[in-house]
DNA sequence: CGGGATCCGTTACGATACTG
DNA sequence: CAGTATCGTAACGGATCCCG
Protein backbone atom coordinates (compact mmCIF):
# COMPACT_ATOMS: atom_id res chain seq x y z
CA UNK A 1 0.00 0.00 0.00
CA UNK A 2 1.69 3.35 -1.07
CA UNK A 3 1.14 6.05 1.45
CA UNK A 4 -1.69 8.28 0.43
CA UNK A 5 -1.96 11.41 -0.15
CA UNK A 6 -3.45 12.62 3.12
CA UNK A 7 -4.27 16.18 4.06
CA UNK A 8 -4.08 15.58 7.51
CA UNK A 9 -6.16 18.04 9.17
CA UNK A 10 -7.56 17.67 12.32
CA UNK A 11 -11.27 17.84 10.92
CA UNK A 12 -13.91 15.04 9.84
CA UNK A 13 -14.40 16.51 6.85
CA UNK A 14 -10.68 16.53 5.56
CA UNK A 15 -10.91 12.51 7.88
CA UNK A 16 -13.71 11.72 5.34
CA UNK A 17 -12.17 13.15 1.81
CA UNK A 18 -8.95 11.08 2.98
CA UNK A 19 -10.72 8.44 2.62
CA UNK A 20 -13.18 8.96 -0.31
CA UNK A 21 -11.87 11.58 -1.79
CA UNK A 22 -9.16 10.71 -4.63
CA UNK A 23 -10.82 10.84 -7.78
CA UNK A 24 -12.51 7.88 -8.72
CA UNK A 25 -12.99 6.76 -5.43
CA UNK A 26 -16.90 8.08 -4.97
CA UNK A 27 -17.31 6.37 -8.27
CA UNK A 28 -16.49 3.57 -7.70
CA UNK A 29 -18.45 3.47 -4.24
CA UNK A 30 -21.54 4.86 -6.25
CA UNK A 31 -21.26 1.06 -8.18
CA UNK A 32 -20.78 -0.58 -5.55
CA UNK A 33 -24.21 0.63 -3.60
CA UNK A 34 -26.20 -0.56 -6.21
CA UNK A 35 -24.53 -4.43 -5.11
CA UNK A 36 -21.42 -6.25 -5.54
CA UNK A 37 -19.83 -6.12 -8.91
CA UNK A 38 -16.76 -7.72 -10.32
CA UNK A 39 -13.75 -5.89 -11.10
CA UNK A 40 -14.61 -5.93 -14.69
CA UNK A 41 -18.56 -4.56 -14.07
CA UNK A 42 -16.61 -1.60 -12.35
CA UNK A 43 -14.27 -0.64 -15.18
CA UNK A 44 -17.04 -0.66 -17.51
CA UNK A 45 -19.68 1.29 -15.14
CA UNK A 46 -16.67 4.16 -15.10
CA UNK A 47 -15.56 4.23 -18.70
CA UNK A 48 -12.24 4.15 -19.10
CA UNK A 49 -10.85 4.46 -15.51
CA UNK A 50 -7.09 3.00 -16.33
CA UNK A 51 -7.01 -0.35 -15.05
CA UNK A 52 -3.88 -0.07 -12.42
CA UNK A 53 -5.65 3.06 -11.09
CA UNK A 54 -8.67 0.88 -10.25
CA UNK A 55 -6.80 -1.82 -8.48
CA UNK A 56 -5.18 1.10 -6.71
CA UNK A 57 -8.71 2.41 -5.59
CA UNK A 58 -9.78 -0.71 -4.82
CA UNK A 59 -6.87 -1.64 -2.22
CA UNK A 60 -6.84 1.60 -0.75
CA UNK A 61 -10.95 1.09 -0.12
CA UNK A 62 -10.37 -2.56 1.17
CA UNK A 63 -7.33 -1.42 3.05
CA UNK A 64 -9.91 1.82 5.01
CA UNK A 65 -12.61 -1.00 5.57
CA UNK A 66 -15.35 0.04 3.16
CA UNK A 67 -15.60 -2.72 0.80
CA UNK A 68 -14.39 -6.37 0.89
CA UNK A 69 -12.83 -8.58 -1.53
CA UNK A 70 -14.94 -12.01 -1.68
CA UNK A 71 -14.89 -14.95 -3.46
CA UNK A 72 -17.89 -15.63 -5.65
CA UNK A 73 -16.97 -18.62 -6.96
CA UNK A 74 -16.23 -20.15 -10.51
CA UNK A 75 -13.25 -18.85 -10.16
CA UNK A 76 -14.39 -14.88 -9.95
CA UNK A 77 -14.03 -12.69 -7.40
CA UNK A 78 -16.48 -9.37 -6.31
CA UNK A 79 -16.06 -6.42 -4.36
CA UNK A 80 -18.63 -5.58 -1.88
CA UNK A 81 -19.47 -2.67 0.72
CA UNK A 82 -19.16 -3.05 4.09
CA UNK A 83 -21.27 -1.72 6.41
CA UNK A 84 -18.92 1.27 6.85
CA UNK A 85 -19.15 1.64 3.53
CA UNK A 86 -22.46 1.40 3.08
CA UNK A 87 -22.09 4.73 5.24
CA UNK A 88 -21.38 6.32 2.04
CA UNK A 89 -24.90 6.09 0.34
CA UNK A 90 -25.86 9.84 1.97
CA UNK A 91 -22.60 11.47 0.77
CA UNK A 92 -23.42 9.99 -2.54
CA UNK A 93 -27.04 10.86 -2.52
CA UNK A 94 -26.63 14.36 -1.54
CA UNK A 95 -23.81 14.83 -4.38
CA UNK A 96 -26.33 12.90 -7.05
CA UNK A 97 -28.80 16.35 -5.81
CA UNK A 98 -26.37 18.77 -6.27
CA UNK A 99 -25.40 17.19 -9.63
CA UNK A 100 -28.63 17.04 -11.01
CA UNK A 101 -29.13 20.51 -11.68
CA UNK A 102 -26.71 20.95 -14.14
CA UNK A 103 -26.88 20.52 -17.84
CA UNK A 104 -24.92 18.26 -19.27
CA UNK A 105 -21.76 19.22 -20.88
CA UNK A 106 -21.56 18.56 -24.90
CA UNK A 107 -19.49 15.72 -24.85
CA UNK A 108 -21.09 13.37 -22.65
CA UNK A 109 -20.95 9.86 -22.47
CA UNK A 110 -23.23 7.07 -20.90
CA UNK A 111 -21.81 5.14 -18.42
CA UNK A 112 -20.86 1.64 -19.74
CA UNK A 113 -23.37 0.23 -17.28
CA UNK A 114 -26.79 1.75 -15.16
CA UNK A 115 -25.49 0.88 -11.53
CA UNK A 116 -25.70 4.67 -11.24
CA UNK A 117 -29.58 4.50 -11.35
CA UNK A 118 -29.63 1.83 -8.64
CA UNK A 119 -27.83 3.78 -6.50
CA UNK A 120 -29.46 6.94 -6.74
CA UNK A 121 -32.88 5.08 -6.99
CA UNK A 122 -32.50 3.64 -3.80
CA UNK A 123 -30.79 6.51 -1.92
CA UNK A 124 -33.76 8.88 -2.85
CA UNK A 125 -36.36 6.26 -1.82
CA UNK A 126 -34.54 5.76 1.66
CA UNK A 127 -35.42 9.34 2.60
CA UNK A 128 -39.04 8.98 1.53
CA UNK A 129 -41.25 7.56 3.81
CA UNK A 130 -42.39 4.21 2.52
CA UNK A 131 -43.91 2.29 5.45
CA UNK A 132 -47.30 2.28 3.29
CA UNK A 133 -46.00 0.43 0.41
CA UNK A 134 -45.06 -3.19 -0.40
CA UNK A 135 -43.81 -4.06 -3.69
CA UNK A 136 -40.73 -5.41 -6.24
CA UNK A 137 -40.72 -3.76 -9.60
CA UNK A 138 -37.96 -4.70 -11.58
CA UNK A 139 -36.83 -1.27 -13.54
CA UNK A 140 -35.32 -2.09 -17.32
CA UNK A 141 -33.40 0.75 -18.39
CA UNK A 142 -31.99 0.62 -21.91
CA UNK A 143 -32.00 -3.04 -21.41
CA UNK A 144 -29.95 -3.22 -18.18
CA UNK A 145 -32.51 -4.68 -14.92
CA UNK A 146 -32.62 -3.27 -11.91
CA UNK A 147 -34.50 -4.92 -8.58
CA UNK A 148 -36.34 -2.74 -6.61
CA UNK A 149 -37.79 -4.42 -3.49
CA UNK A 150 -40.24 -1.95 -0.73
CA UNK A 151 -41.25 -3.75 2.46
CA UNK A 152 -41.50 -2.73 5.80
CA UNK A 153 -40.16 1.43 4.71
CA UNK A 154 -37.00 -0.56 3.43
CA UNK A 155 -35.54 -0.01 0.20
CA UNK A 156 -33.28 -2.50 -1.65
CA UNK A 157 -32.27 -1.17 -4.97
CA UNK A 158 -29.82 -3.75 -6.94
CA UNK A 159 -28.56 -3.69 -10.86
CA UNK A 160 -29.70 -7.41 -11.13
CA UNK A 161 -33.17 -8.94 -12.83
CA UNK A 162 -36.01 -9.49 -10.63
CA UNK A 163 -37.13 -12.65 -8.91
CA UNK A 164 -41.00 -12.48 -9.36
CA UNK A 165 -41.25 -8.80 -9.50
CA UNK A 166 -44.99 -7.45 -8.81
CA UNK A 167 -44.91 -5.40 -12.35
CA UNK A 168 -41.80 -4.59 -14.53
CA UNK A 169 -41.23 -0.66 -15.55
CA UNK A 170 -39.29 -0.56 -19.08
CA UNK A 171 -38.18 3.09 -20.13
CA UNK A 172 -34.55 4.39 -21.11
CA UNK A 173 -31.81 6.06 -19.35
CA UNK A 174 -31.99 9.60 -20.96
CA UNK A 175 -35.75 10.15 -20.89
CA UNK A 176 -34.98 8.65 -16.86
CA UNK A 177 -32.93 11.93 -16.55
CA UNK A 178 -34.53 14.07 -18.14
CA UNK A 179 -37.37 13.22 -15.71
CA UNK A 180 -35.30 13.25 -12.61
CA UNK A 181 -33.38 16.41 -13.40
CA UNK A 182 -37.10 18.42 -13.79
CA UNK A 183 -36.51 18.53 -17.86
CA UNK A 184 -39.50 16.40 -18.49
CA UNK A 185 -42.69 16.23 -17.18
CA UNK A 186 -43.39 13.17 -15.66
CA UNK A 187 -46.71 12.47 -17.66
CA UNK A 188 -44.87 13.06 -20.42
CA UNK A 189 -42.39 10.59 -19.24
CA UNK A 190 -44.96 8.05 -18.35
CA UNK A 191 -46.76 8.25 -21.30
CA UNK A 192 -44.07 8.58 -24.49
CA UNK A 193 -41.19 7.18 -22.93
CA UNK A 194 -42.35 4.43 -20.13
CA UNK A 195 -43.98 1.14 -20.28
CA UNK A 196 -45.53 -0.57 -17.62
CA UNK A 197 -46.34 -4.42 -17.18
CA UNK A 198 -48.47 -5.00 -13.93
CA UNK A 199 -48.31 -8.61 -12.45
CA UNK A 200 -49.79 -8.54 -9.37
CA UNK A 201 -53.02 -6.17 -10.10
CA UNK A 202 -53.08 -2.76 -7.85
CA UNK A 203 -49.10 -2.71 -7.37
CA UNK A 204 -48.70 -0.38 -10.10
CA UNK A 205 -50.59 2.28 -8.00
CA UNK A 206 -47.77 2.19 -5.11
CA UNK A 207 -45.27 1.98 -7.50
CA UNK A 208 -46.20 5.36 -9.04
CA UNK A 209 -46.92 6.64 -5.73
CA UNK A 210 -43.09 5.93 -4.45
CA UNK A 211 -41.93 7.15 -7.97
CA UNK A 212 -43.56 10.48 -7.86
CA UNK A 213 -42.23 11.31 -4.10
CA UNK A 214 -38.75 10.24 -5.42
CA UNK A 215 -39.35 12.98 -8.34
CA UNK A 216 -40.42 15.49 -6.27
CA UNK A 217 -37.68 15.13 -4.05
CA UNK A 218 -35.20 14.82 -7.02
CA UNK A 219 -36.47 17.69 -8.46
CA UNK A 220 -36.95 19.91 -5.08
CA UNK B 1 -9.52 29.00 -17.48
CA UNK B 2 -7.68 25.89 -18.32
CA UNK B 3 -9.81 22.92 -19.36
CA UNK B 4 -10.25 20.69 -15.97
CA UNK B 5 -10.17 17.49 -16.27
CA UNK B 6 -13.88 15.78 -16.41
CA UNK B 7 -15.59 12.67 -16.01
CA UNK B 8 -17.68 13.40 -18.60
CA UNK B 9 -20.22 10.98 -17.29
CA UNK B 10 -23.78 11.11 -17.76
CA UNK B 11 -24.72 10.91 -14.65
CA UNK B 12 -25.42 13.48 -11.49
CA UNK B 13 -22.93 12.29 -9.24
CA UNK B 14 -20.16 12.89 -12.26
CA UNK B 15 -21.39 16.25 -12.84
CA UNK B 16 -21.49 17.03 -9.22
CA UNK B 17 -17.78 15.78 -8.88
CA UNK B 18 -16.90 17.71 -11.74
CA UNK B 19 -17.47 20.94 -9.88
CA UNK B 20 -16.64 20.09 -6.25
CA UNK B 21 -14.63 16.62 -6.81
CA UNK B 22 -11.28 17.93 -7.47
CA UNK B 23 -8.41 18.12 -4.29
CA UNK B 24 -8.81 20.87 -1.75
CA UNK B 25 -12.09 21.91 -3.42
CA UNK B 26 -14.49 21.07 -0.98
CA UNK B 27 -12.09 22.69 1.63
CA UNK B 28 -12.18 25.78 0.31
CA UNK B 29 -16.22 25.26 0.15
CA UNK B 30 -16.00 24.32 3.86
CA UNK B 31 -13.97 27.15 5.21
CA UNK B 32 -16.70 29.70 2.95
CA UNK B 33 -19.49 27.98 4.24
CA UNK B 34 -18.49 30.35 7.42
CA UNK B 35 -19.08 33.34 5.80
CA UNK B 36 -16.89 35.49 3.34
CA UNK B 37 -13.14 35.16 3.50
CA UNK B 38 -9.90 36.84 1.99
CA UNK B 39 -7.38 34.67 0.03
CA UNK B 40 -5.20 34.52 3.13
CA UNK B 41 -7.35 33.41 5.35
CA UNK B 42 -8.45 30.71 3.09
CA UNK B 43 -4.79 29.95 2.67
CA UNK B 44 -4.28 29.58 6.82
CA UNK B 45 -7.43 27.73 6.96
CA UNK B 46 -5.91 24.60 4.48
CA UNK B 47 -2.73 24.51 6.28
CA UNK B 48 -0.43 24.35 3.24
CA UNK B 49 -2.30 24.67 0.04
CA UNK B 50 0.35 25.86 -2.74
CA UNK B 51 -1.04 29.72 -3.66
CA UNK B 52 -1.08 28.57 -7.35
CA UNK B 53 -3.16 25.63 -6.54
CA UNK B 54 -5.70 28.13 -4.42
CA UNK B 55 -6.29 30.61 -7.28
CA UNK B 56 -6.49 28.29 -10.02
CA UNK B 57 -9.61 26.07 -7.80
CA UNK B 58 -10.97 29.63 -7.29
CA UNK B 59 -11.30 30.80 -10.54
CA UNK B 60 -12.96 27.63 -11.55
CA UNK B 61 -15.20 27.76 -8.78
CA UNK B 62 -16.52 31.30 -9.71
CA UNK B 63 -15.93 29.81 -13.23
CA UNK B 64 -18.96 27.31 -12.36
CA UNK B 65 -20.77 29.99 -10.29
CA UNK B 66 -20.11 28.40 -7.08
CA UNK B 67 -18.40 31.31 -5.62
CA UNK B 68 -17.92 35.37 -6.02
CA UNK B 69 -15.22 37.29 -5.96
CA UNK B 70 -16.46 41.15 -3.81
CA UNK B 71 -14.88 44.19 -3.66
CA UNK B 72 -14.73 44.45 0.37
CA UNK B 73 -13.53 47.60 0.49
CA UNK B 74 -9.84 49.11 1.60
CA UNK B 75 -8.34 47.59 -1.09
CA UNK B 76 -9.18 44.02 0.08
CA UNK B 77 -11.15 41.66 -1.81
CA UNK B 78 -13.09 38.49 -0.29
CA UNK B 79 -14.62 35.34 -1.96
CA UNK B 80 -18.12 34.14 -0.55
CA UNK B 81 -20.43 31.43 -1.57
CA UNK B 82 -23.40 32.20 -4.23
CA UNK B 83 -26.69 30.46 -3.81
CA UNK B 84 -25.34 27.74 -5.91
CA UNK B 85 -22.57 27.32 -3.76
CA UNK B 86 -24.11 27.22 -0.68
CA UNK B 87 -26.28 24.13 -2.15
CA UNK B 88 -22.98 22.44 -1.39
CA UNK B 89 -23.92 22.47 2.11
CA UNK B 90 -25.82 18.99 2.41
CA UNK B 91 -22.54 17.57 1.38
CA UNK B 92 -20.23 18.88 3.64
CA UNK B 93 -22.47 17.82 6.27
CA UNK B 94 -22.27 14.47 5.29
CA UNK B 95 -18.84 14.11 4.62
CA UNK B 96 -18.54 15.44 8.14
CA UNK B 97 -21.00 12.52 9.49
CA UNK B 98 -18.81 9.85 7.75
CA UNK B 99 -15.55 11.67 8.40
CA UNK B 100 -16.57 11.98 11.99
CA UNK B 101 -16.14 8.15 13.01
CA UNK B 102 -13.03 8.14 12.27
CA UNK B 103 -10.04 8.24 14.79
CA UNK B 104 -7.48 11.38 13.73
CA UNK B 105 -3.94 9.83 12.43
CA UNK B 106 -0.81 9.65 14.48
CA UNK B 107 0.64 13.01 12.68
CA UNK B 108 -2.33 15.71 12.42
CA UNK B 109 -2.48 19.42 12.51
CA UNK B 110 -4.81 21.52 13.66
CA UNK B 111 -6.09 24.09 10.88
CA UNK B 112 -4.85 27.42 10.57
CA UNK B 113 -8.03 28.76 11.39
CA UNK B 114 -11.48 27.05 13.09
CA UNK B 115 -14.00 27.85 10.08
CA UNK B 116 -14.56 24.06 10.15
CA UNK B 117 -16.35 24.47 13.40
CA UNK B 118 -18.50 27.37 12.07
CA UNK B 119 -19.69 25.15 9.12
CA UNK B 120 -19.95 21.67 10.94
CA UNK B 121 -22.22 23.59 13.76
CA UNK B 122 -24.25 25.55 11.17
CA UNK B 123 -25.42 22.46 8.79
CA UNK B 124 -26.20 19.95 11.63
CA UNK B 125 -28.38 22.38 13.54
CA UNK B 126 -30.40 23.10 10.25
CA UNK B 127 -31.31 19.36 10.33
CA UNK B 128 -32.76 20.37 13.40
CA UNK B 129 -36.14 21.76 14.44
CA UNK B 130 -35.53 25.12 16.14
CA UNK B 131 -39.27 26.88 15.87
CA UNK B 132 -39.21 26.64 19.51
CA UNK B 133 -35.52 28.55 20.10
CA UNK B 134 -34.11 32.14 19.57
CA UNK B 135 -30.98 33.43 20.51
CA UNK B 136 -27.28 34.47 19.82
CA UNK B 137 -24.55 32.96 21.38
CA UNK B 138 -20.33 33.41 20.62
CA UNK B 139 -18.92 30.38 20.16
CA UNK B 140 -14.91 31.23 21.69
CA UNK B 141 -13.07 28.23 20.78
CA UNK B 142 -9.39 28.50 21.56
CA UNK B 143 -9.75 32.09 21.28
CA UNK B 144 -11.68 32.10 17.77
CA UNK B 145 -15.10 33.41 17.61
CA UNK B 146 -18.20 31.98 15.91
CA UNK B 147 -21.60 34.07 15.82
CA UNK B 148 -24.36 31.50 16.09
CA UNK B 149 -27.77 32.88 15.09
CA UNK B 150 -31.11 31.21 15.96
CA UNK B 151 -34.34 32.47 15.21
CA UNK B 152 -37.32 31.43 13.24
CA UNK B 153 -36.07 27.62 13.08
CA UNK B 154 -33.19 29.12 10.73
CA UNK B 155 -29.82 29.20 11.77
CA UNK B 156 -26.78 31.83 10.86
CA UNK B 157 -23.30 30.41 12.11
CA UNK B 158 -20.49 32.40 10.90
CA UNK B 159 -16.67 32.55 11.48
CA UNK B 160 -17.05 36.38 13.12
CA UNK B 161 -17.46 37.70 16.78
CA UNK B 162 -21.36 38.15 17.58
CA UNK B 163 -22.94 41.61 18.34
CA UNK B 164 -25.16 41.78 21.52
CA UNK B 165 -24.72 37.72 22.45
CA UNK B 166 -27.07 36.52 24.64
CA UNK B 167 -24.48 34.10 26.09
CA UNK B 168 -20.98 33.73 25.21
CA UNK B 169 -19.45 29.94 25.18
CA UNK B 170 -15.79 29.27 25.66
CA UNK B 171 -14.31 26.19 25.21
CA UNK B 172 -11.46 24.38 23.59
CA UNK B 173 -11.15 22.58 19.81
CA UNK B 174 -9.86 19.07 20.70
CA UNK B 175 -12.15 19.16 23.48
CA UNK B 176 -15.23 19.69 21.35
CA UNK B 177 -14.30 17.45 18.64
CA UNK B 178 -13.86 14.64 20.95
CA UNK B 179 -17.23 15.31 22.31
CA UNK B 180 -18.87 15.69 18.85
CA UNK B 181 -17.37 12.52 17.96
CA UNK B 182 -18.88 10.47 20.87
CA UNK B 183 -15.40 10.30 22.59
CA UNK B 184 -16.14 12.23 25.63
CA UNK B 185 -19.54 12.38 27.35
CA UNK B 186 -21.33 16.02 26.82
CA UNK B 187 -21.29 16.37 30.90
CA UNK B 188 -17.87 15.94 31.24
CA UNK B 189 -16.79 18.45 28.30
CA UNK B 190 -19.70 21.03 29.82
CA UNK B 191 -18.11 20.56 33.49
CA UNK B 192 -14.22 20.41 32.45
CA UNK B 193 -13.59 22.15 29.16
CA UNK B 194 -16.22 24.59 28.97
CA UNK B 195 -17.27 27.73 30.35
CA UNK B 196 -20.40 29.69 30.15
CA UNK B 197 -21.48 33.37 30.60
CA UNK B 198 -25.02 34.23 29.92
CA UNK B 199 -26.05 37.75 28.97
CA UNK B 200 -29.76 36.91 28.67
CA UNK B 201 -31.13 35.25 31.79
CA UNK B 202 -32.94 31.94 30.51
CA UNK B 203 -31.14 31.73 27.23
CA UNK B 204 -28.60 29.15 28.06
CA UNK B 205 -31.48 26.33 28.87
CA UNK B 206 -32.27 27.24 24.59
CA UNK B 207 -28.26 26.84 23.79
CA UNK B 208 -27.96 23.47 25.91
CA UNK B 209 -30.83 22.50 23.93
CA UNK B 210 -29.55 23.13 20.69
CA UNK B 211 -26.28 21.58 21.56
CA UNK B 212 -27.65 18.71 23.01
CA UNK B 213 -29.98 18.03 19.69
CA UNK B 214 -26.64 18.79 17.73
CA UNK B 215 -24.00 16.20 19.43
CA UNK B 216 -27.21 13.69 19.04
CA UNK B 217 -27.29 14.07 16.02
CA UNK B 218 -23.66 14.00 15.45
CA UNK B 219 -22.66 10.82 17.33
CA UNK B 220 -26.01 9.14 15.81
C1' DC C 1 -11.98 -13.80 -20.63
C1' DG C 2 -11.40 -11.94 -15.91
C1' DG C 3 -8.07 -9.71 -12.92
C1' DG C 4 -4.70 -7.62 -12.64
C1' DA C 5 0.83 -5.88 -13.19
C1' DT C 6 4.25 -3.04 -15.74
C1' DC C 7 5.82 0.64 -18.45
C1' DC C 8 5.78 5.38 -20.02
C1' DG C 9 4.26 9.95 -21.69
C1' DT C 10 1.38 13.62 -19.84
C1' DT C 11 -0.82 16.27 -16.37
C1' DA C 12 -1.54 17.87 -11.73
C1' DC C 13 0.30 18.86 -7.39
C1' DG C 14 3.38 21.02 -3.79
C1' DA C 15 7.16 23.91 -2.25
C1' DT C 16 9.64 27.88 -2.79
C1' DA C 17 10.66 32.18 -4.72
C1' DC C 18 9.20 36.29 -6.57
C1' DT C 19 6.18 40.50 -7.90
C1' DG C 20 2.57 44.36 -7.96
C1' DC D 1 -1.97 41.10 0.95
C1' DA D 2 -2.95 38.73 -3.20
C1' DG D 3 -1.55 36.49 -6.09
C1' DT D 4 2.48 34.72 -10.47
C1' DA D 5 6.28 32.05 -11.93
C1' DT D 6 9.14 28.26 -11.81
C1' DC D 7 10.33 23.53 -11.15
C1' DG D 8 10.95 18.88 -9.12
C1' DT D 9 7.87 15.20 -7.83
C1' DA D 10 3.82 12.44 -7.65
C1' DA D 11 -0.44 11.01 -9.76
C1' DC D 12 -3.02 10.01 -13.72
C1' DG D 13 -4.23 7.84 -18.34
C1' DG D 14 -3.46 4.76 -22.11
C1' DA D 15 -1.39 0.74 -23.78
C1' DT D 16 0.62 -3.54 -23.41
C1' DC D 17 1.66 -7.71 -21.36
C1' DC D 18 1.00 -11.55 -18.07
C1' DC D 19 -1.25 -15.33 -15.59
C1' DG D 20 -5.03 -18.46 -14.21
Amino acid sequence: MAKARSYKLLCPIARALDRIGDRWTLLILRDLHAGPARFSDLQRGLTGIAANLLTERLAKLADDGLIEKQDAGHGTTVYELTDLGRQTGNVIFELAMFGGQFKPEVPTVKPGNLRTVATTLGAAARRIPTDDLSFRAELRVDGEAIDLQVENGTINARYSASANPDLIFTTGYEALLAMSEGEMEPNVFLRDHADLDVKTPGKDAEFLMLMTRVTDLLTG
